[in-house]
RNA sequence: GGGCCGAUAGAUCAGCGGAAGAUCGCCGCCUUCGCAAGGCGGAAGCCGUGGGUUCAAAUCCCACUCGGUCCA
């Protein structure tokens, strides 16, 4: 969906509401298909809604999708379509198309335009926004727009595939004519409408997204919450009203309460992430509007306009569209019809190769997995179904394979060591290291690392527990976005809109301590889908979503629950500990926070203590008073620093004026080799070029060579780089530099020395003073 | 996940191969009954971090960190 043509339409939403039957045919139970869909379809049309039976037509074709296919419907009336009926019937196996045994009957109805179709009004939006519209209506005084204007625009856009500017410029036209006004007046009746349409749709598509979980950012979902808050933004401004989106979504959250009670609940949030938004929007314009300034007067003054790579330039690494930049500047701005789809060609090139899996060909006899069934099981016996290359595979398994963000088991099968326990559909495969073919068909002991599982489940467990104590600290916005439990450091990546401050991450730290603290239980249990759904909501999802009709719940009661097949201990009290090592915004939106638990914990702090003591010894300080001792020395060096830099000035400088008084030339010029380093040096010839008339030619031992300057007072008449490059070469030495100054560097003194003498022959020369 | 832009004085930025600049702000002085404005002077910089190229790197190359932005 092109969100470009939200509001202009008539129709397009940002966002819709989707209402469904299904139906599974098992091979035993078969409940109905393809007729009776179409039968329950066109009832609920004409009879439920009232749609005249002439309108409705049903299209044919075929669909594909996530290795399904099978048959489906389209259901249209009135030049859009209002319903999708789908038929699984086929399952794609090594491109082969085999039916199923269970055939799928999937079913989608958009809300928001059967809405519209059924009430008749002037557009899709009235329909779906009647209420919140009024709202912003009385705060726009907006003019009343013809009835019949409308109803016009709408049905030609209805008629039209809308894919560019000119698609929505020839639908205007047409409704222009048929309507008997100009196109300018149609537009300027229209686009005030056009931007309420937009705000109000945005909006609605903001409370559900953020209130999903979603955080405004730079990448993915996050990006097209952003980019609704800047259109939202935009088309208020156009509109010339004080509502903030905040006060539009505010006010609609309210009306849809009784619906969607959750977003009511947290609707502090979703303002919040709507508050932070607009204020970054601001930023952004804020130094566009320094950024276009200054390419506007580099363009002016090159005798130019705005070219069409600025513009994509400003709005590909600035975010500044070109109706923003027009905003900016007086300058003349064409905007080309296909200006976003440029954008979007600047970013197609070759997409990275995919990774490369190694993968096991042949059908591998299942595993029965019991790590659930006892977490403190650490030895067995197992039968050695098959071994693969490094992979052994056993009748039965209660090492924990890689899955949720933590890391296998280790541990030995007989002799072996096994390195890596991975799932492959129904089996799990243990890696071990060598050659175990030998133990095909045996009967096997298998011994669990405990200290690695342990610290395993300690972290697994923490991440629960912090995950609810960023939640409860940061506010309800936050989501997991990613996760990983090694046995010395776990991290956890949460949604939030900013960096966290070391109050919140003390805060944080100190909240998922007390849960330690009170000992909570940790609950594990496997539950139907629609039963864990209706008692935790859809937080349980943190880790994604799970497929399957059963879940295992994971419950910190009063704190935490998720889907989550990790290992976990019994009660919060035996994390023992839980140390936040450090937190960093790994993008615009999602924050990493990396710690550890337990024993790792406690060897991080003791290690963190360590270290500061060390620390405090290099000062030979007691380890309280090590801030104010380093923040002392570093101002101490400081200055140290300062002062040795102006006394090397001032005693070059003296030095300098010295030499050059005692001169009394018309053309003064100093050579001599400086004992007191190349700093030294440097400013010497920096002062002796402060004379108007003076030449300059020292050296100095550097570490690994010799270093060579010459530079002259503003009025010398000589190219000084120009001679040092026709001299140097000859003594080994290698330079250059701008007229009035130069540099270069000679393998020893010797060649300086020389090169120095005839530097001074060749400057003289051109001066037209006698050597010597 | 991929692309692009950026990181220099407290702030905003210029400089883009020859040892660091402007504007605002700050401090002092002049002017004033006082304030603002104005004039003169001054302080303030590991030029994001680490490597490389070069006689020479804020400047070119590579990696990293941080920020911004666009796309899927």
């Amino acid at each position: 969906m092109d969100i470009d043509n939200v509001g202009k339409t008539g129709q397009h939403f940002t966002m819709f509401e989707m209402m469904a039957h299904h139906a599974f045919n098992f091979p035993k139970k078969f409940i109905y298909f393809k007729d009776r869909t179409v039968e329950i379809c066109h009832l609920f049309l004409t009879e439920r809604l009232g749609v005249d039976p002439t309108l409705v037509r049903y299209k044919e074709s075929w669909w594909e999708g996530g290795g399904n296919s099978g048959p489906c419907f389209e259901v249209v009336f009135g030049g859009a379509e209002a319903a999708t009926l789908v038929f699984m019937m086929n399952r794609e196996v090594n491109g082969h198309r085999i039916p199923m045994d269970t055939q799928v009957v999937d079913t989608g109805y958009g809300l928001e335009r059967l809405t519209w179709l059924s009430q008749a009004t002037t557009s899709a939006y009235e329909a779906v926004f009647g209420e919140a519209l009024a709202y912003l209506k009385r705060a726009t005084g907006a003019k009343r727009v013809d009835d019949r204007v409308l109803r016009e625009y709408s049905k030609v856009a209805g008629l039209l595939k809308v894919e560019s500017l000119a698609d929505i410029r020839e639908i205007r036209q047409r409704t222009a004519e048929r309507v008997g006004i100009s196109v300018d007046e149609l537009v300027a009746q229209v686009s005030p409408l056009e931007a309420l349409y937009t705000v109000c749709d945005h909006s609605r598509a903001l409370i559900f997204l953020l209130g999903d979980g979603v955080v405004p950012s730079n990448s993915r979902e996050g990006y097209f919450a952003r980019l609704l808050v800047r259109r939202g933004l935009r088309a208020l401004k156009d509109l010339n009203i004080t509502y903030s989106l905040a006060d539009t979504v505010s006010f609609m959250i309210d009306q849809i309460r009784e619906d969607y009670p959750e977003f009511f609940f947290n609707k502090g949030d979703i303002l919040k992430l709507l508050k932070v938004e607009e204020a970054r929007y601001k930023e952004t314009l804020e130094k566009g509007r320094a950024t276009v300034a200054k390419i506007a007067a580099d363009l002016t003054a090159a005798g130019k306009g705005f070219d069409l790579e600025t513009l994509l330039e400003l709005y590909d690494s600035h975010g500044l569209n070109p109706d923003v930049v027009q905003e900016f500047t007086n300058l003349p701005i064409e905007i080309p019809d296909d200006f976003y789809a440029r954008v979007t060609a600047r970013h197609e090139r070759p997409v990275a190769e995919p990774t490369k899996r190694t993968a096991i060909s042949k059908e591998l006899p299942p595993t029965k997995l019991r790590v659930y069934e006892d977490r403190r099981r650490r030895s067995f016996r197992a039968k050695v179904l098959a071994v693969e290359g490094e992979a052994v595979v056993l009748d039965q398994t209660f090492f924990y394979p890689e899955g949720g963000g933590q890391e296998a088991d280790h541990g030995t099968i007989d002799e072996f060591e096994v390195y890596d326990v991975q799932r492959t559909g129904p089996t799990v495969l243990h890696f071990v290291h060598g050659d175990a073919s030998r133990l095909k068909g045996k009967r096997v002991a298998c011994v669990i690392d405990a200290d690695r599982r342990e610290a395993l489940m300690r972290n697994h467990t923490a991440t629960h527990i912090v995950l609810g104590a960023a939640r409860k600290v940061l506010g309800n916005h936050v989501w997991q976005a990613g996760a990983h439990k090694a046995v010395d450091m776990a991290r956890l990546d949460i949604t939030h809109f900013d960096a966290l401050t070391d109050a919140e991450l003390a805060k944080i730290e100190g909240v998922a301590n007390d849960q330690v603290l009170a000992s909570r239980q940790v609950r594990a249990k496997f539950l139907a889908r629609d039963l864990a759904e209706r008692k935790f909501g859809f937080r349980l999802y943190q880790g994604g979503s799970v497929p399957g009709g059963e879940l295992r719940v994971v419950e910190i009661p009063k704190w935490d629950a998720e889907a989550c097949g990790g290992t976990h201990v019994a009660r919060t009290s035996d994390v023992a500990l839980i140390k936040i090592l450090r937190s960093t915004r790994i993008q615009d939106g999602v924050v990493r926070l990396e710690y550890t638990a337990g024993k790792a914990a406690f060897d991080a702090v003791q290690k963190q203590s360590e270290e500061v003591k060390r620390a405090a010894e290099v000062f030979g300080v007691p380890a309280d008073q090590l801030v104010p001792t380093a923040e002392r020395i570093v101002a101490e060096w400081k200055e140290l620093r300062r002062l040795s830099q102006r006394a090397t000035d001032e005693q070059a400088a003296a030095k300098a004026r010295e030499a050059v008084q005692t001169m009394r030339a018309a053309w003064p010029l100093v050579k001599q080799e400086v004992g007191e380093g190349v700093g030294f040096m440097m400013s010497m010839s920096k002062a002796i070029a402060s004379e108007a008339r003076a030449t300059a030619i020292l050296w100095a031992k550097a570490p690994n060579d010799v270093r060579l300057v010459v530079s002259r007072g503003p009025d010398v008449p000589v190219d000084v780089a120009g001679i040092l490059q026709s001299v140097v070469p000859e003594f080994r030495g290698k330079g250059g530099g701008k007229p009035d100054f130069a540099q270069a560097s000679f393998p020893n003194l010797d060649q300086a020395r020389a090169a120095a003498e005839r530097l001074e022959r060749s400057i003289r020369e051109k001066l037209g003073i006698p050597s010597g």
